[in-house]
RNA sequence: AGGGGAGUGGCUCAACGGUAGAGCAGCGGUCUCCAAAACCGCUGGUUGCGUGUUCGAAUCGCGUCUCCCCUG
């Protein structure tokens, strides 16, 4: 019984935010040779560190680390940039001898790694995206899903009227390619190579009780006060305001010489919240920060928290192949493994 | 101690004579280029307690308890 499949390997290890998957990730990692492939949408962004809990550099040191800090706060990002960013990672990983560890909470960059899916047929358009959304103002969600429905009628029936997002998306593609969104999807199918069909993979995700999970997460937006997030949230909204105003462009040499720490009115800097990267959670929050309110934006962050967490714990429970342990019990993980590598 | 106000689901509040609604939380779910985003659904209360008036009270009266404010 010979092996013919020889197909590339790797290990996922996702989950909820604070659920101590990057812990498990070093170690798989440690123990097996591995490089970690972050798979978290704001880990990219260089500067939004102690908020996004990233791995201190002392930990990260030993281990390679992918995509983390690719993209300054001021620059935009996508699944597709993702699934081919993290691909040709996996790919290099293993052509050099090495276990990618894939690791990270955000389900649709995980889904991109695991599920045929296809980005190529139609990119964004900002023109028709703005434009698409003026007219949502200005007719009203009911209206643009008729609209959605008379040209694809077949994912208008799968949205919701007020799911906008996606309707607009919808909308978006069709009048950029002039293909149904379920059209292109089709066709794309069988054009794509992607992970899953190329890499024979392993997913691990840490068990955890929900009233611990929220625990942890509570304790750990405390940790991330105590650990100065206010202060690199304060140097961040300068450096962005700077880029933003032209005075400067290179927001990694500003963020390094820049001293913030006499900013308490956060309300001038508004305009800095609507980069992508503000969007995180740890950060979002500080918009209505006036110097006398951390309170109540500590609470809101721990909240919104523990929300996201709640909605990765939804999405990666779809995933029947996931293998969930106890967390913090690695041995049967690394049992798996070991099989499986053999 | 006296005067005033308030007590409604876990929280904030609505209904002010016709047997309780909402937001948030909680729980479940959706997810194909902003996803730490966006969206959908569901479970919780008999209204501090007692008593009276009334065909009928969370809504009115009386008593009682608790909390807040003012005066002393």
């Amino acid at each position: 019984m010979e092996k013919q499949n020889r197909k590339p390997k790797a290990v996922f290890v996702v989950g909820p935010t604070a659920s101590g998957k990057s812990a498990a990730a070093i170690e798989i990692a440690k123990k097996f040779n591995g490089v970690i492939i972050s798979a978290d949408s704001m880990q990219i962004y260089r500067g939004l560190d102690i908020g996004t809990a990233k791995e201190s550099p002392e930990n990260r040191k030993n281990i390679p680390h992918e995509l983390i800090d690719v993209v300054s706060p001021d620059e935009e990002f996508s699944v597709a940039l993702f699934k081919e960013k993290a691909f040709e990672a996996m790919r290099k990983a293993w052509a050099s001898g090495k276990l990618p560890v894939v690791a990270g909470g955000t389900g649709l960059y995980i889904e991109s790694l695991i599920r045929p899916m296809s980005f190529a047929q139609a990119a964004k358009d900002d023109n028709i995206r703005n434009r698409l959304k003026i007219e949502l103002e200005q007719f009203g969600a009911q209206s643009i899903y008729d609209r959605l429905k008379s040209v694809d009628e077949e994912t208008a029936l799968k949205l919701h009227p007020n799911d906008t997002k996606r309707v607009l998306r919808a909308l978006e593609i069709y009048e950029m390619t002039g293909k149904t969104k379920s059209q292109s999807k089709d066709e794309d199918y069988y054009m794509q190579n992607n992970a899953a069909l190329e890499f024979e993979y392993l997913i691990f995700m840490p068990e955890i009780d929900r009233p611990l999970l929220y625990e942890r997460i509570n304790k750990r937006v405390d940790d991330m006060i105590e650990c100065g997030l206010l202060n690199e949230i304060k140097k961040v909204l300068k450096a962005l305001s700077l880029i933003k105003s032209g005075l400067a462009s290179d927001f990694d040499n500003i963020l390094k010489s820049i001293n913030a720490s006499e900013i308490n009115d956060f309300s001038k800097y508004a305009g800095c919240f609507d980069y992508q990267s503000m969007q995180a959670i740890g950060y979002k929050e500080f918009k209505t920060y006036n110097g006398a309110n951390l309170s109540e934006i500590v609470e809101l962050i721990k909240k919104n928290t523990r929300n996201y967490a709640k909605r990765q714990l939804t999405w990666f429970k779809r995933y029947k192949e996931i293998i969930c342990f106890p967390i913090g019990e690695m041995e049967r993980v690394y049992s798996k493994i070991q099989s499986f590598l053999e």
